[in-house]
Order: structure tokens, then sequence, then C-alpha cells
DNA sequence: GAGTCTTTGTGTCATTTTTACACTTTCCAA
DNA sequence: TTGGAAAGTGTAAAAATGACACAAAGACTC
């Protein structure tokens, strides 16, 4: 095995990239992290493009999704679940597209494969001026989105579909909340995420029947009505509950 | 962008393959279709292997997972979805691997990383001896299977569970059994692919209230026992009930 | 400090869905 | 004719879902 290691080199794979969709939530609506390639001189095309790079002959997909999103915008320890792979030969093919990798890439015209990834994060985690990479960077509604670089659209699509079905499973939308929220902050959430309107009282019977959440003995300040009770997620209880493998929120 | 097109020729692309999954249900249990890549020689590795190969430098990721399966088992125009991208820089580095490799490709060293389908497909609509290659592919009981070439058997996992979920959400299973078939028929492949025992009755009924199936006025013969009714699967009824968009079986 | 605004928080009832469970029927073969 | 083997069938209790409306709390204004 050994002199196998050396045949693969750390160079990067001129074949195979990583994008990122990192999705917050700015507690109104769904957010997702994009960068600003700036002006694009020729026939204008979208200025924004999700995070992604090419990968490394040495490291595995996983990997490389981690570094690259860690050296654009100083993300760390992020989980990344894979939403798929992305290869129309000709999803680089846009003159804008071109241009812009002609003075980022060493091979601008070679056929690349991208795997997309997608995380939640708390979105007081990553604020933009955080990292030097960082003021290219930003978090956009993902609803006021028509456009992206590339095939980056699509990928937002799929990424979009791919949580939709994975929180009626999961209730990983905690990650995309601070510490402390209130019900109906979730409520929005998932409200967001599921693209449909969740009654209200129904909403909050379902979710607190799963008994994950611990109720702080605290409220809100300072907001102009009545003020909600914070909750945070109770880590303990959820792994409890998913050990003994439940399947379904039936949202 | 037609001066695009001839920068990407029709090479193989050294560096991107796709692995075909093929689930088949011989009434009894779930199967996979595999390769029988016959004696190893070195240190004895797997002789089995999932059905896939490089990809083309100009065509797309589906049309690639088509056109192997077709190459490999002359089987056409199956729906093949994707189960995920399979990347680890040491997935071809058993010994065993590298030495069947060298046999088949130019660049046996490249990294390769490697796009998984999975499909399912009625096993009478494949049977092995049908295709040129096809003394060395079969069926082999999924459950039986307890190692593949390269990381093979990490894939079909994936698959596996890819098929879990798909199927408590679509009713696809019907892609796997005869043009006719009876509810225990049915009863039992829910079971192979959900890895669980289901009440009789409740699957059933449940399976029945979808209004998907259609009672031909026929019954099995020269069964042992009462014969049961056949049944096939009503494509208009499943189109009216998917276009309003129905969402789960709760399986 | 009275009134207004805004959002929180709460319960019930009707309907549907789920789960658990056992015996008779039909055909083949001996 | 009998025995074996799987098919086929109903009910009742428990749980989950969906629809729906009003009082309470604090902030702000005048």
């Amino acid at each position: 095995m050994h002199n196998n290691l050396k045949k693969i080199g750390s160079e990067l794979n001129p074949n195979v990239s990583v994008d990122c969709v990192i999705f917050g939530f700015d507690l109104e609506k769904l957010t997702v992290l994009v960068i600003d390639r700036g002006e694009i001189s020729a026939e204008k095309g979208p200025r924004l493009a999700l995070p992604g790079n090419l990968i490394y002959d040495n490291e595995n997909l996983d990997q490389a999704a981690s570094r690259v999103l860690d050296e654009l915008t100083g993300l760390k320890d992020i989980y990344l679940e894979q939403v798929g792979a992305f290869g129309d030969p000709f999803r680089i093919h846009k003159e804008s597209d071109r241009e812009w990798l002609k003075s980022i890439r060493a091979q601008p015209d070679a056929r690349v494969i991208t795997v997309a990834y997608f995380s939640l994060v708390k979105i007081e985690d990553y604020l933009p001026h955080a990292s030097s990479f960082a003021k290219n960077a930003g978090w956009a509604p993902v609803n006021e989105i028509s456009e992206l670089a590339f095939d980056h659209f699509e990928i937002l699509q799929a990424a979009k579909e791919k949580l939709k079905q994975k929180i009626k499973i999961q209730p990983i939308g905690f990650n995309l909340l601070p510490e402390k929220f209130t019900l109906s902050q979730l409520h929005r959430l998932y409200e967001s995420i599921l693209d449909k309107p969740l009654d209200k009282r129904n909403f909050r019977r379902k979710i607190q029947k799963l008994n994950i959440l611990s109720n702080l003995k605290e409220k809100q300040r300072g907001v102009p009505h009545k003020p909600s009770s914070l909750y945070e997620f109770n880590e303990e209880k959820y792994q409890e509950l998913t050990q003994m493998g439940f399947d379904n929120f039936g949202f």
C-alpha cells in the first residue's frame, strides 16, 4: 500500500470540484451563502456563485468540501451532507463563467464535474467581515435568487429539495437558529423551508411532543408586544430519540 | 458556444466513473446485479463488483450511467436515479482491485471518483445469458453479499438506504415485480426492502387504499394452496395520484 | 394612565390513521 | 378424504391530524 500513496499527489484534480450550499436563517427567511464575483465584463452574467473549488487528489470529497468552505469563509467543523454530483459537460460553458474561470484556474477549459454539499449554520456564526475572503461573501435570501453562475442555481434547487425532505425526518432546523429561540421563530423556519403555511397550534403541539426542547425560564425583552418564552434545543433528549429510531415528523 | 463544443472531446475521462446498483426481486428476496471478475490471482479479493466504468467527456452523468449499464448488460431505457458520489482517494487501492484495473484501464493508477446510480428492474427482463457480457453478470441476493470490489459494498449499502427511503414515499416497488403479481409477493417485496415485518392485513389495507392496483380477474395456477388473485399496477391511476402530489405511504 | 397595537399562547372536537390480532377458505397432493 | 399451506378477511382501541378563536402581555402613543 505504501507505494500507492505516492502515486496520488496532492495536486488539484482538474476534473472534480465541490460546491457548498450553506443555508442560514435571518429569523425571517431562509438565506444562502454566496460569493460575489464582482463585475463580469463580457455579456453580463450572474455575479453570484456558490462557494466551491477543485479538490486535491489526496483528500476525499467530504474533506474537500470542509476545506473549501473553510478557505472561502473561515467556517470550520461544519456538518456537511452531500446533495449529489452534477456533471453536465456544458455546465461551465456560459461565456461569463469561462471568462472568470480563466482568471482563477490553470485549466479553465477542462471538463469538471462537481459534487454539491449542503449545510446549515447559525447566521450569527458567520458574519461576512470575519474572514479575508469575506468581503465578497454574504447571505442572500434564497427566494430572491433567480440566477447563479454555472449550474449553481440548479444545485441550489436540489439542495433546497434535500433540505425539505430532511427536515421532515430529522429536526435539523435547530442548526439554523441561535442557541435561544422562540417557538414562533422555529415555526417561521419550518414554513420557510417547507414553503407552506403550518397551523400555529398544531405546529407547537407536534414540536413539543418530540420533547427535545427545553423551556428556558426566560423571556424575550424589548419587543413591542407580548414577549415570548425562549427555548433551547436539548441535545441529550434528541440523542435518546434518534437512538430509539424515529422516522418522521409528518410535516 | 460552438467553439466550446470542440474543446471537450469524446475521450474517456480518467478521473470519473459511474457505477450502477441494479436491484431485482426473485419473488423471495431482493437481489442485485453484479459482475463476476473471475479468479483474482494475487491476495484473494472479492470476485464480485458492481457494473461500472469511466465516463466520456462529452456525456453527462445520467447518460454515462445508461450507457454503461447498456454496455454491460444490454438493459436499455431504464430509469436510473443518482445515489451520490464516492471519492475516497484510496477507494481503488486494494491490491486485487489494482491488478484488475491494470488489465482494463489505460491509467490504472489515476484517482477516480465515482457517481453511483440505482435502478429497479424486473428480474425477468434481464436473464444473464442475454448479452455477450452476461456470462459474467448475474443476480446475487443482497443479503448474502458481504464484500465487493473497490468501495462497491459501501455504495451498495448507500443504495439500499436510498431505496428504503424512496419506497416509503413512492410506490416504485412495482418496477421489481412481473406485470402480474400477487399481494403476497408485493408484501414480501416491501418487507425485503424495509427489512422488517409488516402486518399482512394492515399492509393490504394500506396498499389497496392507494387505488393503484387493478385486480385482474385471474388467479394463480398450480400452487399447492389457495391460489391468490393476480393484480397489476395501474399506471393511469398512479399518474393521477402523483399529480395530486402525495407524499407518503407511512411504512 | 388609557387606549391601541402586535404577537404570544392555549384547548377541543371530529375525523382519519394506525396498530394489534385469529379464523375460515381454497386448492393441491397424498 | 384428509392434511398441508398460503390467501383472504374485520373490528375495536389508541393515536394522530386538522380545523378553528379569543384572552393575555408588553410597548408605545397621546
